[in-house]
DNA sequence: CTTCAATATCTACAAGTGTAGAGATGAATG
DNA sequence: CATTCATCTCTACACTTGTAGATATTGAAG
């Protein structure tokens, strides 16, 4: 399944609240800026009709909606064909790239580096 | 600057080449996927209208482009903004999959450490 | 019950994207 | 020179995306 940037923006919202309603959504996303009811609900009609939520309750006339597809594989495909996209298929210079990175704490490079270690241990 | 997925394959083909012309890039692309020349021609002409490409040279009629935009650069702008979109920012679960990933081989991992290595010694 | 405010549904539109045909044009070839 | 073939330029179209107004509907409040 294919999300255009606003529909995974709306996504990430409901992924993050297992479950919400158009008018929560819009008030969440409106914090950040401005943003009529209207386009949020188109995007979440659209999300449904593609089947990345689902309708699950009323309550009033109030829609309750849920995630169908989780975000952990979603985003493995995703970064999957990122890296295909972007570095032709080679996870190392995106690796290199983002184990320079800036934010990266002491602890995430240490816990990175744990991973390393037991990755070795595997290949061995 | 913005690139579509389709432009962005375009100029991954010119990085590699360094120049090319409309012809050879129509040519290469051919190989893989069916796709005419009319097709291949009109994304190169909006690589150049977005100032992606530019024109450097004739020979006879076809023309010689060129990549105005550095790859590295516009990669670690995809990357960031990837980052952001998907991972809200948070560069640890993408470096932890990635990590992670299959095709990742021994060298890679021993090369990867270094960087963590090295990092560590920067933070102390 | 009637009214109203909130929510849903429907419709629309401009911009960007992938796709390619039609026609112009110029370079090479006989 | 006239012709042809390759290449360029122009135009087009359907689909997706971001954006939102107009209108319908209904639960709630009086």
């Amino acid at each position: 399944m294919r999300l255009s940037e606003f529909e995974l923006e709306l996504m990430q919202l409901f992924w993050e609240k297992k479950e919400s309603t158009a008018p929560s959504i819009h008030h969440t996303l409106e914090q950040k800026r401005p943003v009529s009811y209207s386009t949020v609900k188109t995007i979440i009609d659209r999300l449904e009709k593609k089947g990345a939520l689902e309708r699950k309750s009323k309550s009033g006339r109030t829609i309750l909606y849920s995630p169908l597809i989780g975000k952990q594989n979603y985003n493995k495909s995703l970064v999957n064909s990122f890296i295909d996209r972007v570095f032709l298929g080679n996870s190392r210079p995106l690796a290199a790239h983002i184990l320079q990175s800036e934010s990266l704490t002491a602890e995430d490079i240490q816990y990175l580096e744990e991973i390393l270690k037991l990755r070795k241990q595997e290949l061995k």
